[in-house]
DNA sequence: ACCTGAACACCGTTCAAGT
DNA sequence: ACCTGAACACCGTTCAAGT
């Protein structure tokens, strides 16, 4: 345990703990620069985030960050992976339904854990490179298992399972606009003032739909997670995915 | 046709074609702004655009557009609800399969007119408001007809099929980076070394997935589709949406 | 009501210079 | 190799003043 690992860890507590203050003369590293861009862009949000404030944090001059980033786009692309790093993936031996059912779960939870990169994922290409190769070899791993192949379906299969993974979440917890109060009161304006004759249906609904629907909420998935509708779209997907392979292949 | 509306076509278009030279002194429309806006952004992507350009693009200072729209964000939203109005909602009359289909279909349609707002979509709670309530109202009225109601799945079927809607198109037209050259190097680089001692399904999958699925792109969805995975996308949802109308009940 | 014009408090990024 | 320090060319937004 007492290693160069171990060191660097102490040294990263110690610059972490002084926030602010650059006391250490130890060289900054990708991961250290990574864990404090995550940490203000969780309380400040992406909107606010900037270069240079992540650079005081951290005590040293903005263009010290960019002698490790090349850009802020480089960044957060580093922020997004060091974010999902803990993401395990399944274990193995099971069923392909359960292991892609899992999946999806295992992904939900890594973002909640890290909300703030939500509107990095997904929506910009860069992000996706974060993802590991070995966790698109299990994917592909399991889509044969469930009898996809090259002749049937596995490409679109997998693209499939990718979109179903991140599609969810990303609207889920997309972030709130900055004006909270404002925005929170003209949903609940819009909301109820549904007018009963031209929507009937959305007039009985109301209660039930009223910040729990996407179009219909004002508290994003970080205040109010949608936990059943998410159930619902996993199921959605396994069992699509269970017909699909059933359909006539290519 | 020879109506308001008209003159106001015509003197719109008077003030496009006077790029960056407003000789007309007639005031500015928010529509005029957003549609100026979506020019912008198409030609420079969203990472570049900014409302100093827009304005000069108007030939105005860069506070007059404050007049109209209270924030960017704010202009923001108003380009993604501009962008979208010409998606039409399916024909009635159709059983609910169909109709979800050409739901989703048609919302691909129209971000494929305008790709440069699919980053706003989906990953802002703003844009979500922009959706009316006449589509909503049809899509609940389709999820009746499928037999979900008040007392069955019927907020989760409604945001499975917003998920699936947004979802996948978010993801089909994220952004390149800017630095595009860099990228697509890095990329072909990373997907052509891939370890077939390691990763032999990957490896074997190679032809296939290059430049095809997630993950393993250096183009977007704007220059390559991906036409068959968002076919067996939608089959996915429908054929899960059916099943899931057969499961429990909460 | 609608826009000008000046100003404020910031940005991301480059480049030369220091150690 | 890693960081400082100054500088460049921008930002979004506020506010008073004009018409």
């Amino acid at each position: 345990m007492v290693t160069k690992k171990a060191t660097l860890e102490a040294s990263a507590k110690l610059v972490k703990s002084n926030r602010g203050r650059r006391k250490s003369s130890v060289a900054l590293t990708r991961e250290q620069i990574a864990s404090a861009a995550l940490t203000l862009l969780s309380e400040r949000g992406i909107d606010a985030f900037s270069v240079r404030d992540l650079a005081k944090s951290l005590g040293v001059y903005p263009t010290a960050i960019y002698h490790h980033m090349a850009t802020k786009n480089d960044l957060l692309a580093e922020v997004v992976a060091y974010a999902l790093k803990d993401m395990e993936p399944p274990p193995q031996g099971q069923d392909w339904q359960t292991w892609f059912r899992e999946l999806f779960h295992r992904y939900r939870s890594a973002v909640q854990a890290h909300p703030s990169v939500a509107p990095l994922i997904g929506a910009r290409l860069v992000s996706n490179a974060g993802v590991g190769s070995d966790l698109i070899e299990h994917i592909l791993t399991k889509l044969v298992e469930a009898g996809f192949s090259e002749d049937a379906n596995i490409v679109e299969a997998f693209n499939v399972v990718i979109a179903a993974k991140v599609g969810f979440v990303t609207l889920e917890l997309a972030p709130q606009p900055d004006e909270l109060e404002d925005f929170e009161d003209m949903m609940r304006v819009r909301v109820n003032t549904v007018n009963v004759a031209s929507y009937p249906l959305m007039a009985r609904l109301l209660p039930l739909l009223a910040n729990s629907a996407f179009m219909m909420r004002w508290e994003n998935g970080v205040r109010r997670p949608m936990d059943d509708s998410f159930k619902a779209y996993v199921d959605v997907v396994i069992f699509g995915l269970e017909r699909l392979r059933g359909e006539v292949s290519l």
